[in-house]
DNA sequence: GCCAACGTTGGC
DNA sequence: GCCAACGTTGGC
């Protein structure tokens, strides 16, 4: 079973609302990699949710993929700020998944603790260079370490 | 295929 | 609101 960070705006979608809905198709992503690490989930992978863009950023809680890719249905939507007019019906360009809350953390791990603990993480995507991806990778040292954080 | 312009991300 | 990083676009 592989594991993942998602970033999101507390604004835009908040750990709280995915409590409340339970399960949320996770769409919007148009950027390639992102894309890439979308369609490479199974069901059953885990996901440390993460807040960003607001003023205590860090992992704020865990989900799971209970759906793994299918097109993303944004992209197809004129109304929507996603809406992808580049992206053909026959061969869509965007992927989403589906995501089921599991809980929140006892306390948020701040990005000050993550890069407070960059050495033990090792080659960590959420702390590459200018890294801005919102869908990124965690191998299962980097899961363990970052959960005993909590 | 190069590269300048532009847009977006996200911490601060 | 600023700005560094960097992906994308489009002219050539």
């Amino acid at each position: 079973m592989a594991h993942w960070l998602l970033k999101s705006e507390p604004d835009e979608f908040s750990i709280d609302d995915l409590q409340r809905v339970g399960v949320e198709p996770w769409g919007g992503v148009r950027n390639y990699q992102a894309r890439n690490h979308l369609r490479a989930m199974k069901v059953g992978d885990e996901v440390l949710f993460y807040r960003s863009s607001c003023p205590q950023p860090g992992i704020v809680g865990i989900a799971r993929v209970v759906k793994a890719a299918y097109p993303d249905p944004t992209q197809f939507d004129p109304r929507s700020d996603y809406h992808d007019l580049k992206s053909d019906p026959a061969d869509p360009r965007w992927s989403a998944v589906d995501v089921a809350f599991v809980r929140k953390l006892a306390q948020p791990i701040s990005l000050d603790a993550i890069r407070g603990n960059a050495g033990k993480l090792g080659d960590f995507a959420l702390l590459a260079r200018g890294n801005r991806l919102s869908v990124l990778p965690v191998n299962a040292a980097q899961w363990r370490l970052l959960l005993a954080l909590e």
